[in-house]
DNA sequence: TTTAGTACTATGCAATACAAAGTACCATGT
DNA sequence: ACATGGTACTTTGTATTGCATAGTACTAAA
């Protein structure tokens, strides 16, 4: 039981909400998103966002498409879909009821 | 993926704040906490809560001792030891950069 | 051609919430 | 005395998912 494990269990969960977020503000490729997450002190790797982007493309969430880079390999650029804009707004009720619920259970 | 699912992600990690905290307040048995989660819409059940305890009394951030119940099998009664009084000290700090970083990633 | 950097993919592991079945103790009713 | 029901705890197995790691593929510069 150390505490990094325990704040990455914390970020569980939550991972998915942001992500969505951010990609319902405007579309996005992993690397913007790892960065965008960064500047929120929200640290993800690449083992983590990349499985997580198929798991919502596969689940209808998410959508995506090629784009050329001038330098490198072509980027898979993600948005949200109107079933995933759905889920995104049933997520933000459940972060808030679980803000609640969990500042309910800690404060004497 | 479906919303339970997400939700129950969600709950990770932060069981442990929120039993910890609450035991911190005062003693309690299993289902002292469950009644008491209950309370806070965090729904917990007994199939989480033993392991969950068994875990952290292992870590020793909980200790216990037996009481007899007037009417059943005698009960384990928890408590926070100084070593979970740190954890949880530092647990509060996670959970509320946490509530800030989220809040950062996820509005416009 | 080789090297470095970027972008994506694939595999395997560890942690943990939960379900489900089981064990044990006590009190009550017959 | 025995069966029944409720309470308390234990054990086992499963599914999900964040992360580490290694690998593939493309571009540009040396």
């Amino acid at each position: 039981m150390n505490l990094e494990n325990t704040k990455a269990q914390m970020r569980k969960g939550v991972l998915e909400f942001c992500i969505l977020s951010l990609l319902s503000n405007k579309e996005a490729y992993a690397s913007d998103l790892i960065q965008a997450m960064k500047e929120s002190k929200l640290l993800v790797v690449e083992g983590t966002i990349y499985p997580l982007l198929t798991r919502l493309k596969n689940d209808g969430l998410l959508s995506y498409r090629w784009e050329e880079s001038t330098g490198g390999p072509p980027r898979k650029y993600f948005k949200v879909t109107p079933l995933g804009e759905k889920f995104l707004e049933e997520l933000r009720n459940t972060w808030d009821e679980l803000v609640e619920a969990v500042g309910k259970a800690t404060s004497p």
